[in-house]
DNA sequence: TATTGTTATACTCTATAACTATA
DNA sequence: TATAGTTATAGAGTATAACAATA
């Protein structure tokens, strides 16, 4: 016997059936975040503006640190960081008790970066919301922080 | 002045203040496409998945559809296609009146495999949303097919 | 001439393994 | 000896531009 998510692949019938949640979720999570990585128009990656938004957030972090908010493995944030300090967007500082370490900050440059490239990459998305019924924004209001908090586990 | 989505980066803070629902949506949308990408256990990745779920939900497709679908430029399904082919999940087969097209047809072994991964790469997720509260959960199954409605504007 | 698909090429993200420097 | 970070290397996804075949 197959498994329920084999039965209800889209978001739609799994709404209506009441199964399949988890592949339905998936799917739905993948494609639209495909999409909104369509529609960055800047110098900065996606994956870029997650770091700096991740170092606004938090303050300075050390590189480990950052790789582990952002589930990457080192070397893959070692890459990220390299092309966002070229950019003048943050800096590499010494730790001031661990010579191993690295503390990166974000620089201004790289706040004022953000802060634009965000309301561009939003901006698609913000337009598509104000296309949703007020109870439709409410759910995503309530639904994102549960998003966050599943790719927090 | 900024944005509002400049001053609510996180979603949390987004559900406490009402703002920021994009910026954190997207936020959202992106940490979890991405660790769920990094549950995956297979031979096939997120990417070709979804590619042979689409082939299942829809039936046969031309290149060119598939690629409309799955929202990525011709030559990149190309790629796709080429993998899954070389790994017999799917067939190239002529177009009846077309000679130009191509129909790619989801084989019984792409049928199998998609199954059976679509149960590993939906395993780590279904866990985690045991551990919400079914109100929780509630919240997630109306949201997705919204997800899904976002995506494919 | 327009359309469909592929090939050529390049860039980004990501990972594992190996290496360096420090604790 | 263990840890933090980087470098080296490789594989996958994506895109644009150029090309082939067909309509």
């Amino acid at each position: 016997m197959a498994y329920a998510n084999d039965m209800a692949v889209d978001a739609p019938r799994a709404a209506r059936t009441g199964t399949g949640l988890a592949s339905a979720l998936a799917v739905a999570v993948n494609r639209l975040s495909r999409r909104l990585r369509q529609e960055r128009d800047s110098d900065l990656t996606a994956t870029q503006l997650s770091a700096l938004g991740t170092l606004r957030g938090h303050g300075p972090l050390t590189a480990g640190a950052l790789a582990m908010h952002e589930r990457v493995q080192p070397p893959s944030m070692t890459r990220t960081v390299n092309c966002l300090v070229e950019a003048g967007t943050v800096r590499r500082e010494p730790h001031p008790t661990d010579g191993r370490q690295v503390v990166l900050h974000l620089s201004e440059q790289g706040a004022a970066l953000l802060a634009a490239e965000r309301r561009r990459r939003d901006a698609w998305l913000a337009q598509r919301l104000r296309a949703l019924t007020p109870e439709q924004r409410d759910l995503l209001r309530r639904a994102a922080p549960v998003l966050e908090e599943l790719a927090r586990g």
